[in-house]
RNA sequence: GCUGUCGUAGCUCAGUCGGUAGAGCACGUCCUUGGUAAGGACGAGGUCGUGAGUUCGAUUCUCACCGACAGCUCCA
């Protein structure tokens, strides 16, 4: 008798041998008919004893046990991963064949394909994919199985040192004992050090392609050699493949660096130096739409505001903690004649706790709540620069709040609460929840390990409670004075960024730095807790990715020019300009289109401007005091008196309509 | 910072196998006064990223620097 597991996770028995074509065409017309492939994982059956193991469509099952099964199907994401890791698998095999002395690292699949790390003499361009790409054709014609094989470790270092794959000897040596066992898998001459599992036969891929050549380091240290990274992606047949390739030519039409330029929202120039970001008009409109919509929250939230400057002394850093930690990342000090020293500030914390430190506290004022739209400036690395969402000056739009440990968690809850209002605002429901604790075996972290325990559990607690969306708990990304919580959001390419986060801090105003206190119902001195945090992030990051979001398209409220005005011909300019002065009078941002360009004309450059609404004014508007109204969504409106537009307007603006 | 690719008009790009460059859009002037995605004519615009080298001659070849892009490393 043999159980099977099914992928769906039912159970099912079968008396006699059965392949896991015939268990396929048992479940249902649907994955049979998708079915090309079936993974196997067992309990010790003797035929296919490796968790893991792939076995072909044809390949018989044990007579008894138990047998896990996973179906490789065109719709699921692991089959794909499998597909595209053979695939990785088959790339290595050609550059192997095409080139002397390459030596492997690893190859595993990414979100939308796989890479394979390499070490070799011969520097990978562009130009050689072909040769690469013609070489996998013909391994799949071949069509060799994929192989799996269990060795024990000193056998492994043997075999790996005698192919001369040194790399791949160190790692064996260092991540495993001897009497370990460790799986390769073999196709034709090609024998790879490899966890599994792989599709049965390379028939299986249906399209490829090589997309890029980059530099990565051995094991993601910058200290170790740098290795080439040979990317490529893997489709079971080519119409998923030619779309996915439509998508991220698509994908790179919102590109908010692409956007900014042709919308005029920002620019970047070299003349002024690397990542420092230039708000032209268009963008600043948007910036400060965003200000007063932060600002009208910090008022509802009983936050107060504070302005204070950009340098500091350097003392201020050193006991803040903030000075080594950012040696690396900061503007190097100004050094003045006498002595003293100043830091451009790298994050406004410290002038932060100074303000609270300007008086006592009593337990009675606490929380207080002291935000600043912070600007500060980081010396990132060139090569990590990016658009708007990686500069070096930003505007934090930052609070810290100062508490007791039992306001904590309502504090928090509460930081959570605005960030999430913010995204709603915006429209952005498709973004991660990272929550980043500390390593407990680094040493890079301050302060009591039990304060941690305690910070980390009531961030924990009060996320779970909240549902947070795609909650994940990451080790080791903490900051190095406490726990955070991180949203985490998707640009255009797939790449993930950081927009708000909130974090816990026992530190910084504990006596070892700046030694904060309230007076507690008991009168005596305690030290208050300090909870960072900033709902956008920065306004230049969060503009980066909200141009993307709505591919310049901004609601009505964000929208840098709000209504245009065209007119049929020149005999309306006065009716126009009254039109403007009305809607102008409300406060809402209003521009006429006077040009002697035909309608036609204009209409068009009004929608490639993606100004959410055209009035059109000519003989019939201007006799009944209306205009022709045109929506950048819904097209044309028709004739809308002009007060009932303006209301509309007026409503649309503050309720912040997407 | 590292590896690779790239840099021609305001923008998007073509081109020159070494003999100082062209298109479309945008811009300017004039004509056209037109009702929902491009009316027409003419014109102005470039030290071909910067600096050296090779050459009779370099935008083109070589090197260095600057900057951008992708990835790595690092971060909001």
């Amino acid at each position: 008798m043999l159980k099977v597991v099914l992928p769906d996770g039912s159970v099912k028995e079968f008396e006699k041998s059965v392949t896991p074509m015939d268990v396929a065409a048992g479940i249902g017309a649907g994955l049979a008919k998708a079915t090309v492939a079936a993974v196997v994982s067992s309990d010790g059956c003797n035929s296919c004893n490796n968790e893991g193991q792939t076995v072909g469509v044809d390949f018989p099952l044990p007579e008894n046990g138990t047998v896990t099964l996973r179906l490789l199907t065109k719709k699921d994401a692991e089959s794909l991963d499998i597909l595209r890791h053979s695939t990785a698998h088959l790339m290595a095999r050609a550059v192997m064949r095409l080139f002397e002395n390459v030596q492997l690292a690893f190859g595993p699949t990414v979100d939308n394909g796989f890479y394979y790390d390499l070490w070799m003499e011969h520097r990978l361009t562009e130009e050689d994919f072909p040769k690469i790409e013609a070489e996998m054709q013909n391994l799949i014609k071949l069509d060799e199985a994929f192989e799996r094989l269990e060795i024990f470790q000193n056998e492994a270092v043997e075999i790996l040192d005698n192919m001369g794959q040194s790399l791949k000897v160190e790692h064996v040596k260092e991540g495993l004992a001897a009497e370990e066992k460790v799986s390769f898998y073999r196709q034709g001459e090609f024998l790879d050090l490899c966890r599994g599992p792989h599709i049965p036969s390379p028939k299986f891929i249906g399209a490829f392609k090589l997309t890029s050549v980059a530099g990565a380091y051995w094991k993601g240290d910058s200290s170790k050699q740098q290795l080439q990274r040979l990317y490529g992606t893997a489709f079971f047949d080519k119409k998923e493949l030619d779309e996915y390739l439509n998508r991220i030519e698509e994908a790179k039409k919102r590109d908010h660096r692409a956007l900014g330029k042709k919308h005029e929202l920002f620019a970047i120039d070299p003349r002024v130096g690397q990542g420092l970001v230039l708000w032209l008009p268009k963008g600043a409109i948007i910036r400060r739409q965003l200000e007063l919509f932060i600002m009208e929250e910090l008022t509802k939230r009983g936050y107060t505001s504070v302005n204070t400057p950009v340098i500091g002394s350097i003392e201020l850093y050193k006991t803040s903690g903030h000075y080594p930690y950012y040696a690396d990342s900061q503007f190097p000090p100004i050094k003045m004649q006498d002595g003293d020293e100043f830091l451009l500030r790298p994050m406004n914390c410290p002038h932060h706790v100074m303000v609270y430190s300007q008086k006592p506290h009593s337990y009675r004022d606490l929380p207080i709540r002291i935000a600043e739209f912070g600007c500060v400036h980081r010396f990132e690395q060139s090569g990590e620069l990016n658009g708007m969402t990686r500069v070096r000056g930003f505007t934090q739009d930052d609070a810290h709040i100062f508490c007791t440990p039992e306001q904590v968690e309502e504090e928090f809850r509460s930081c959570i609460d605005m960030t999430l209002t913010v995204l709603k605002t915006m429209g952005f429901d498709d973004f991660e929840v990272r929550l980043s604790f500390r390593d407990w075996v680094s040493d890079k972290y301050v302060g009591k390990p039990e304060n941690w325990k305690i910070a980390q559990a009531s961030l924990e607690k009060v996320c779970r409670e909240m549902n947070l969306p795609s909650l994940e708990i990451v080790e080791g990304e903490a900051a190095f004075y406490g726990p955070k919580a991180d949203f985490v959001v998707k640009d255009c390419l797939g790449r993930r960024w950081q927009l708000g986060t909130v974090q816990l801090d026992y530190n910084l105003p504990s006596p070892e730095r700046f030694n904060l206190e309230y007076v507690g119902p008991d009168n005596k001195p305690h030290t208050p807790v300090m909870i960072h945090r900033a709902p956008l992030g920065s306004f230049e990051r969060f503009c980066g990715i909200l141009i993307e979001h709505f591919a310049a398209a901004f609601p009505l409220w964000l929208a840098p020019e709000q209504v245009r005005i065209l007119t049929v011909s020149e005999k309306f300019d006065d009716y126009a300009k009254q039109v403007e002065a009305k809607i102008l009078e409300r406060g809402i941002r209003v521009s006429c289109d006077l040009r002697g360009e035909k309608i036609g004309a204009k209409i068009r450059e009004g929608r490639l401007d993606l100004v959410p609404y055209l009035a059109v004014v000519g003989a019939k508007e201007s006799e009944n005091g209306s205009v022709a109204l045109r929506g950048r969504k819904e097209g044309e409106l028709g004739e809308v008196p002009l007060d009932s537009f303006i209301a509309k307007l007026t409503e649309e603006i503050a309720t912040r309509t997407l």
